[in-house]
DNA sequence: TCATATAGTGAAGCAACTCTGAACTATTCT
DNA sequence: AGAATAGTTCAGAGTTGCTTCACTATATGA
């Protein structure tokens, strides 16, 4: 196996590299900010873990004998390296660079939240910022597996591992064909409605219940435009969130209201990038 | 300026990869040799200290999230490169690489240690070895000067900062042309010495003095093949140490004796192949 | 469902490391 | 020669990093 690395630090290779560029030990060590004496003592330990001799004495002066050329050539290269990688920390924690993955369902992303893409995309260019729409459960899955740092989704979702965090209230109003809804709610419906298993589905049907209105299922969908089109050829009533509703039916009749939330996996590292545009989603 | 490197250790970047390599963390710990809890510890400061969240908690368990690839690949390659430092470290600490610089004088070169020097570079054969030949003056100049390793020299020379240590007493003989020396001492000579500054030739003249032989000098040459070559001319006799007289004169008449040293630049690092070569010369 | 094994974390104690400040020595400058 | 400069060593204090042990969470198996 390996044979046991020297355990060499960055600051003993950064002496090193200063004491080979400044013309004397203690201007290295002026300009590394630390004592003469550190730097003595800090370049006799590398040069014990090295096991190889570094460097000549003449009287009391040391100095780097040609022979450690290699050791200087390691040094700085490891400190370039370093430096790099102290960028990349840097612009990673300031949200500069790396890598975001949001969910959100299509409401949340075409509907509130469009300008606060736009505006996150434009102040944050350098990162790679991956928008993936989707049911809340979907989301929620991805979610929980790793496969997203944030999602916006329905509230009342319950996911272990998953934490959650309202973000807006938001109403789901009753919408017609161009005719108008009827004032008894017995003749509601029938309806076009989301898809079996989605929350807002579920809320739907039970403010339809609770009202007394029927709740006769002709088609379903869990694309908002797929409802609006069926609406508009007069297939039956939909319960929408007003965002997409359209404009092309009045204003709607608001039966129920849903939750949007901020899901992120419970006690996962915070990451800058995704603590940013949580931030901005709060608005 | 640098903007203040963090201060990694070559150990925490270890484990970083073990982790990254190990199927668990107790067998990432257990390939280290330490305790699953150092391993904990040590990356939650290496976390720290790059300043950018590594891990996800997945529960008590955590995992290198794929944010952190660059923080890997660093790692790796910083692993790579001390992987060859320590290489070429014990490849120098064991002599069988680097450079090394020995001057010697003739009489060394191609009478006593042929042999030795020989063996050495047969035993080294990865070693940069240079010789130079040259008269003990400026093989010690280039001693002081930190141009040679090692060399070995006519002992009597003082020269700050230069360590000598005894390797052997070497006879110096009178060699006359064919007839013979006189038994008178008075009739001896005239001289083909070595020439003027050179410590051998001083022991000679000492030693001609002290017996009271005349000292008429009629030719000098550093090199002592033309001075065999004078005194086979019959120019006059000579002092030579008694390996570099040839087979064509007699036994000589030793006179004196000369001290052949191992010299060195005093408080030089001790250079490993330096070392071994003065063990083999001290036979 | 409860017991048990496994993986990882956290606290206390201890040894090793590394810094600072002060005293000291060699070298250079005047 | 004396002062200034450069570098070292030493002692002491603070920090780091490791081990051991106790603990928690997760998975396994009856």
């Amino acid at each position: 196996m390996t044979p046991a690395l020297p355990d060499l630090s960055i600051r003993q290779l950064d002496y090193l590299v200063a004491v080979s560029t400044e013309p004397s030990w203690a201007d290295a060590a002026a300009r590394i900010g630390v004592s003469p004496s550190a730097l003595s003592q800090g370049l006799s330990e590398l040069e014990r873990r090295i096991g190889v001799p570094l460097f000549d004495r003449e009287g009391r002066r040391r100095t780097l004998r040609p022979t450690a050329e290699p050791v200087l050539a390691h040094a700085r290269q490891v400190i370039a390296l370093t430096s790099d990688l102290a960028d990349w920390a840097e612009r990673t924690r300031t949200g500069r660079a790396g890598e975001l993955r949001v969910g959100m369902i299509d409401a949340a992303a075409v509907g509130h939240f469009t300008d606060v893409l736009r505006q996150f995309r434009d102040d944050h260019p350098e990162l790679h910022l991956t928008l993936r729409v989707a049911p809340s459960g979907e989301l929620l899955d991805e979610i929980e597996s790793g496969d997203l740092d944030l999602a916006v989704v329905v509230g009342g979702h319950t996911r272990r591992g998953v934490h959650t965090e309202s973000l807006m209230n938001e109403p789901l109003a009753v919408f017609t064909p161009t005719r108008g809804l009827p004032r008894d709610v017995t003749a509601w419906g029938p309806w076009v409605l989301f898809a079996q298993g989605s929350h807002t589905r579920a809320i739907a049907e039970e403010a339809l219940q609770r009202l007394g209105a029927p709740t006769t299922i002709v088609a379903e969908s869990n694309q908002p435009e797929v409802l609006r089109t069926m609406v508009e050829l007069g297939v039956g009533s939909t319960v929408l969130p007003v965002v997409q509703a359209g404009s092309d039916f009045g204003p709607g009749r608001v039966i129920a209201e849903r939750t949007l939330v901020l899901a992120r996996r419970d006690g996962a590292a915070i990451d800058p990038a995704a603590e940013m545009l949580a931030v901005a989603l709060r608005n």
